[in-house]
DNA sequence: TAAGATTGATTGTTCAATCTTA
DNA sequence: TAAGATTGAACAATCAATCTTA
């Protein structure tokens, strides 16, 4: 490694930094609510689509399916999310929270949303819209360029 | 969550996305090197700093020590690093490459380099200038606030 | 007391392989 | 063939607790 490039002033791991730091942030304020990061994460896109298929959280997540489906086992057992066969599709299974999964859920995002808003109230509204225009182009660059063709993923389960 | 404040929409969603992406093209980029990502971001910080202590790389990486501790047993186990006693301090174990863990990283680091270089290739150098600033506001702006007062967390050990 | 190391248990995540169904 | 689900193994990372040493 270049000395006039120093670990630290890369942009790879100034990235990984602020993103521990959020992540730890939310971890802390989602810990008195009750909810685990992983399972809010996955709990907040169902509830912004239920009935989404295992598969398809995990594309939106961008995260292997077994991984949803292990945060998918617990959640069922606590009672906070159910599965239900696809109507035409039997082996396809739909997420759904429970009412107490709902519940739990809209707790946890309006923590999660204060944070937001302390974040860009942090950054200001012209640098939060720029640090958010800049991200967008970084993942369009590195991940828009090896991407599957067409429509590919985006099944009859994906109702996103 | 109010509907004008689409999940995708937030930051925290999209440097999550951020972190994801670039996290997964230099796993990508890694492998071929033969050397996992923990594994690299351990190795390329013992690098900068030989005989660094496992606390205080634990600090640098903000992990807990004790995954330090089991990435430092695997690595050891492979030959690639080796813990040696601190000289006065008998509990205290550096951290070292070998001559085969000294390689590695090198050609690990080049290639991590070159992501970099993409990376402020793609975005320019204004917008990547701008991207660490905004970064590194956030930052300090998150966990700058509940910090320990001062000198904490370094020791003899830590010389970074 | 405090810092570092260590051990054990738990959770999150991935990889690989298999099975079922459309 | 392809998409989704499932199982098992391996790895990464955390929390909690203990031990040693300065």
């Amino acid at each position: 490694m270049r000395d006039g490039e120093a670990l630290q002033t890369r942009l790879i791991w100034i990235l990984r930094q602020a993103f521990q730091a959020v992540e730890s942030e939310k971890g802390a304020r989602l810990r008195p609510v009750g909810l685990r990061a992983a399972h809010y994460s996955l709990m907040i896109n169902i509830a912004q689509t239920p009935g989404l298929s295992g598969a398809a959280v995990a594309r939106r997540l961008s995260v292997a399916p077994q991984n949803v489906a292990a945060l998918a086992n617990r959640l069922e057992r606590e009672g906070l999310l159910e599965r239900r066969a696809h109507e035409r599709h039997a082996h396809v299974q739909e997420l759904y929270l429970t009412a107490e999964g709902e519940q739990l859920i809209s707790a946890a995002d309006e923590v999660v949303g204060a944070l937001e808003a302390d974040i860009t109230g942090l950054l200001g509204d012209e640098d939060a819209a720029h640090l958010r225009r800049i991200l967008t182009d970084l993942v369009e660059g590195l991940s828009g360029s090896k991407e599957p063709p067409i429509g590919t993923g985006a099944t009859t389960a994906d109702r996103s």
